[in-house]
DNA sequence: ACTGAATACGAGTAAATGCTCGTATTAAAA
DNA sequence: TTTTAATACGAGCATTTACTCGTATTCAGT
């Protein structure tokens, strides 16, 4: 209600908006550093050349910051990936729909290593949690569209289990990941997909389904 | 120099390693509760029934709690699944082999949740980091060796990989496993060896080599 | 040039936290 | 019984942290 749409006040936020990426991108680097609980918001201010009063403009308490950090990568994950997990790689063999997945999911998750810290931090207040659970959906749905188009006889329970195991699978090995070197990233990679193709391989198939 | 092995001065500890046995149960606890960071130093003297003092009696500090209670994690694990890992079970049929060390392994973690806590705590400094070493490369050095025992033909450097992916995506499977209830268990459990036999099936065969 | 709202500051506050210290209690040794 | 070292206490100190507030600066619209 009363949701007005001045002509003034439109650029004033021009500058806020800018100080409010350059907040999110401080948070990002500190939260990957500290974890939540450790980082300060004091420290995300001075990183992002700010004051704590600054901060505080913006964002209500620290909770706001990783919940508009979590926002925002759910908007990249989504905006990357929408194409990673379009459905037509489904008809794929196996091996060539996993590379069309994990790698450009390895290259997100090594780009954002602060979205990796807030997502793998398991001590998050419930507001906290409430807001990672998006990008966890998002994830889930993703592959369990994925399987249900590559393998449609699969029962949706069987299904689901499926699809959540091999996003824990996947998570499981991001430590290895993230921490991979340039040159040993290749193998790193490899092993993903072959860990993942080992498991999948007997519930939908090294081929896809014919329609 | 002037190490004394006095004939006095035994009984005397008895009272105190209860104590300390006392506040690292504690420990755990509030450590799986809050992680390392969130854990409270009083909180933890609180609930071992203890003061702060006393606490800092027998420990420099928080740090140090963290690394006893880590020591004694490896003690049990060293204790408990020096039989799980008996290379005899090397022997067995991929399947059978998989149900001899995958089953201790959830029993314990379920059993100990502050281990999995602070093992899973990815935002630890360097000390503490160093102390949960120890635990990893048990698990590491034990897989390699079950490895090697399974399948010799292995080039070392694939085998080192094998382990260290393998003992990764048991870690990714944990969430799943220590959110189960006692009735989803099951399908959890069975879903960590398919996974497990995924992965390494292709490396070790699902028979154990003739020798 | 002027105005006023948005933006920025940073010292300051109250609360929390890790840790210390002086003292009291226990119990084994003499 | 006396001694004495180990054990226990808990108020309190020093520091850190999340967050506030009064003030200063910027800048679009006039």
């Amino acid at each position: 209600m009363t949701e007005d749409t001045p002509k003034t006040v439109r650029k004033r936020q021009a500058r806020g908006e800018k100080r409010i990426a350059e907040l999110l991108d401080a948070a990002a680097e500190v939260f990957a550093e500290e974890g939540f609980k450790g980082a300060t918001t004091n420290a995300i201010a001075a990183r992002a050349g700010a004051s704590p009063g600054t901060l505080y403009q913006f964002f209500k308490n620290k909770e706001a910051i990783a919940e508009a950090l979590m926002a925002r990568y759910v908007e990249h994950l989504r905006r990357a990936h929408g194409e990673a997990f379009d459905l037509s790689v489904a008809r794929l063999p196996l091996d060539r729909m996993l590379d069309r997945i994990v790698d450009p999911l390895i290259a997100f998750d090594r780009a954002n290593p602060g979205f990796y810290a807030l997502l793998s931090d398991p001590h998050l207040s419930p507001e906290l949690a409430g807001a990672k659970k998006p990008a966890q959906k998002l994830m889930f749905e993703r592959v369990d569209a994925m399987l249900e188009a590559r393998a449609p006889g699969l029962q949706p329970e069987e299904r689901r289990l499926t699809a959540e195991v091999a996003v824990h699978l996947f998570r499981g090995l991001l430590p290895m990941i993230m921490a991979a070197d340039e040159a040993e990233l290749p193998r790193v990679s490899d092993e993903t997909k072959r860990a993942l193709r080992g498991y999948l391989a007997p519930r939908i198939g090294v081929e896809p389904a014919v329609e």
